[in-house]
Parts: structure tokens; sequence; C-alpha cells
RNA sequence: GGCGACGUGGCCAAGAGGCUAAGGCAAGGGUCUGCAAAACCCUGAUCAUGGGUUCAAAUCCCAUCGUCGCCUCCA
């Protein structure tokens, strides 16, 4: 397998740290407001890098945190008169709502800030120890200058930066790029006591403890946004590098943005569409299919028509799902030879392009290939057996990718019997060539969402 | 000002030195159908622009134009 390493900027043979096995951590969202469907995209991506670990046979350990004590999150319990834990705990349990709508399975552990508390500490008390850090007046500062490989990942030097340029330097620090590790309480602010007086941790350092405690000292993959790349992931190395004195990941990840109107959508633009209005009116499915078309790396321009598209494309990989005509009398050996030389082309197809840096749009190509043959196959008669092998093949692979191709469940059936009804007496209307009458029945049912379609053998329906 | 990514048919999007430049959506034509729908078949791009390297470039190099991201909180 092959993947991307922001480290290097270049693809590289990817190898783990155990064999069979795979760490990783993903930055998981700062829970002060609604999720948007960018953070969906983030999570469906690495969702879909996990699901094809798991595969290939690896077992994977998945952390995703959840970044719940920080500036925002204070800020804005506070203007809404809520206590800070209960706001955290509220976006918290609909974001998980909204991972499972979106078919994502729950990572490993989902660990918080707030609850690693003596890591946190712990790690920060060994980063001043080593003097990589420095505490002044109950905060403590992370020395970027004691830190010789800072910059690594992001590419930048210390002396390119121009901080302060756009907010101004607290003058305690050392060096104006010294960021964070812990921040002295404000009165009515939650704070844990610590050696420097109480206070809470600085924006990076959960993430570097969280990973110490749930992953150990090196781990495969870390991933998450690529705007997190400067100074999140930056800052998360520099910390847990100087502590360790290793190898923090061997291989960083990062998805593209998503985009609104040709802009990154994000909370502070303001362009951005909540995951409960997209949920409100698209199936789940559509942001996953809309993410599978794109290189995970590249930014992805959301859109009413691109939605729509990807809409279709779904449709379109059902299809190849659908059973056999009525009536159906069998397809040839050589027919079915075809098919099943479709099949494994399918799956080398699959399996190359998605070891490829996770070509999913690569993939998907292999599968729509599988989807004209079966409907192929299909149109030339072949049975159910017939085509089960390449409709199971078809249906697994898009389970690697998260789709599960199932229609929007219709739960209530009890008008099933009524559209049956009318089909029938449709049918006589047909025999009797009535034809206006029975373009009627059809014409109106399609208002009220069900679509007819003919046959030789008969009529069938199903929902719009 | 610094760092980085990108510009492929009407739209989305793979491909990263050399087989006919994947696939999806849309469009047009056809088969099937009473008409539709669905499905099937057929049809289109020389790869932002200008130079260069090479026997050979969408793929490498340089320049230009354009778009976007990061440098402040951000998935």
């Amino acid at each position: 397998m092959k993947v991307y390493n922001t480290l290097s900027r270049s693809i590289e043979e990817f190898t783990t740290l155990e064999p069979g096995k795979v760490s990783m951590y993903v930055c998981g969202p700062t829970v002060y407001a609604k999720a948007h469907i960018g953070h969906a995209m983030s999570a469906l991506v690495f969702d879909i890098i996990r699901r094809y670990f798991e595969f290939k046979g690896f077992d994977v350990r998945h952390v995703m945190n959840f970044t719940d004590v920080d500036d925002k999150i204070i800020l804005r319990a506070n203007e809404k008169g809520m206590d800070p834990f209960a706001l955290g705990e509220m976006y918290i349990r609909e974001f998980e709502e909204h991972l499972k709508a979106f078919n994502i399975l729950p990572a490993t552990v989902n660990p918080r800030a707030t609850r690693e508390m003596d890591q946190i500490i712990t790690m920060i008390s060994g980063l001043i120890e080593k003097g990589f850090a420095y505490p002044v007046d109950g905060d403590v500062y992370f020395r970027v200058t004691r830190d010789s490989a800072y910059g690594k990942l992001s590419g930048r030097r210390i002396d390119d930066m121009q901080s302060g340029y756009r907010i101004e330097v607290d003058e305690r620090k050392e060096h104006p790029m010294d960021f964070a590790l812990w921040k002295a309480a404000k009165p009515g602010e939650p704070a844990w006591d610590s050696p420097w007086g109480k206070g809470r941790p600085g924006w990076h350092i959960e993430c570097s403890a969280m990973n110490l405690n749930h992953l150990g000292e090196q781990i495969d993959i870390h991933g998450g946004g690529n705007d997190l790349i400067f100074p999140h992931h930056e800052n998360e190395i520099a910390q847990s590098e100087s502590f360790t004195g290793k190898q923090f990941a061997r291989y960083w990840i990062h998805n593209g943005m998503l985009q609104l109107s040709g802009e990154k959508m994000s909370k502070s633009i303001g362009n951005l569409v909540t995951i409960e209005e997209f949920l409100a009116n698209h199936p789940a499915d559509t942001l996953r299919m809309l993410v599978l078309n794109s290189g995970y790396r590249n930014p992805l321009s959301y859109s009413d028509d691109i939605l729509a598209q990807a809409e279709r494309a779904i449709d379109r990989l059902r299809s190849g799902l659908k059973p056999a005509l009525p009536g159906a009398s069998g397809i040839s050996p050589e027919g079915e030879k075809v098919l099943a030389n479709q099949a494994a082309a399918t799956e080398q197809g699959f399996i190359r392009s998605m070891d490829d840096d996770f070509n999913t749009s690569g993939a998907l190509a292999a599968l729509f290939e599988l989807v004209r043959v079966i409907n192929q196959a299909r149109a030339d008669g072949a049975t159910d057996e017939q085509l089960s092998t390449a409709q199971l093949l078809l249906r697994k692979l898009a389970g690697v990718l998260g789709l599960t191709l199932e229609k929007a469940e219709v739960s209530d059936h009890s008008v099933d019997s009524f559209v049956d009804l009318l089909i029938e007496i449709r049918k006589d209307l047909r025999a009797n060539k009535l034809w206006q009458l029975s373009d009627k029945v059809r014409d109106r049912l399609a208002e009220l969402g069900v679509v007819l379609e003919d046959s030789l053998e008969g009529t069938s329906w199903h929902w719009k």
C-alpha cells in the first residue's frame, strides 16, 4: 500500500509499527457549536481509510478525541448561560448521533480532554523538567527555539513566520511563537489544580497526552483536516517528540477542505451547512458519495448541482443490485464467464486503486464497470442465481467504502396493497387499450412518489 | 511578505513520461415500450496559457494568468 505523508510531502510505502496492526489518531471537533458537514467530511474520509485497512486484514485501533475544554466553549457557555461541561456534553452527544447517521464506524476510543487531566499535567511537568517549557505567572509555554525540528511538518521556519503581525504578542513569552501548554484560570472559568496553580490545558497538549495514553509513544497514523497542519499538528509533534525523545506519528494524513461557493466552509466565515440541515434534506449516503468521488486530499466543492449528481450516482450503483427480470430464462455459459471476468477485474481494480493512497474515485470506477456488466447480463436474461456472485461482490466492495446501497427505509407498508390494487386495475385498462386512463393512474401515482415500471412480464413499483 | 495545493470534455473527477486520457452526472441518437420509466447500445476532451527538457509530456522544468488553503480559532 502507498500513502501520502504530509511529513515528507510524498507518497510512501505503508508499513506498520507492529505487523497487522494500525494505530490511528484522528482529531475530532472542539465541541462549542453545531458541527457542519466539513466535520462530517473529515470523519467520512478517515472512516473510509479505517474500513479499507480492516478489509486488508489490519487490526485497527482508531482514536478520535473530543476537545471539550477551550476558550470558545467557555465563551459560548457564558453567552448561553450554560455550564461549559453541559454544553460540551450536548454537542458530543449530537455529533455521535450524526456519525451513526452517516454510517461512520465508532472509533475504538473517544477520549476527552477533561478526562485526561493527570496525563496532561504529567506531560507538561516532564516538558518543563527537560527544558522544553517554562512557567510564567501560572501559564506554561512551550519553548519553540529549544526544538530544532520545529516546523518540519508544515514546512515553516520560525524566523519566516510573522508572528504578531495579526495578533498581539504576549510580552511574557520568550519567543513570539511559543505556545501555551497551560493557561491560568480567570475567575469563574472551569479549572483544575496543577503545580502552576489553577488552570486548564492549552489547545494542543490534550491531543499529545491522549495519544500517549491511548496509543503509546509512537503511532502509525495521525489524521485530521489540512487546516490543522499548522499550528495544531506542528505543536503536537513538538510536544510529543520533545517529551518522549522518539518519533511520534509515522504518517500524517490530511483531508482537503469542503468548500461552499468557492471558499472553505468554516465557522468564522459563516458559510456553513450544519450536519443537521444536511441530513434534513439529503440521504446521508449522498455526502459519502461526494467524498468518494474525489481525492480526499483535494478541496471538495459543495453545491446543489454536485449533490444531485452524487445522488444519481448512488442510484446507478443500486441499479446493479436489482433482481433478475421476471421470467428470466438464463444466460449462456459465455455470458456467465463475462460476468465472472468482470467481477475479478473489478475486485483487482478496486484494490489497486485503494492501495494507491486511497484512490476512492478509481475504486468507484471499478464498481461502476461491474454494475454495467451486471445490468447487461440482466438485460440478456440472467437469473438471480447467475447474478448473485457479482452482486454479492458489489455489495461487499461498496460496503468497504461504507456505502450500504440500501434505499432509505420506508417504514410504512400500509399502502402497499392499495398500490397493488391500482396496478391491477391499470392492467385491465391497458388490456383494453384505455391508455389515457392507465397513464393517468401512472402519472398520479408518480406525483405521490410511486414510480411504476412496466415490463413484458408485469408492472413493478418503487418509491421515488 | 512566507509556505503549500490546484487549473483535464457542459458539470464532478481519476490518471503523474510512452497501450485507444478511467468512471459518474447531464446532453443527443438508437434498442425495448401503446406511450413512458428502467436497462442496454452509440456519440464527444490533447489536458489554463507561453516557453523548455526528451525519441516521446496532461504527466518533468521555467514563466505567466487564475482559483484555493495555511501563516489567528478552525475538520
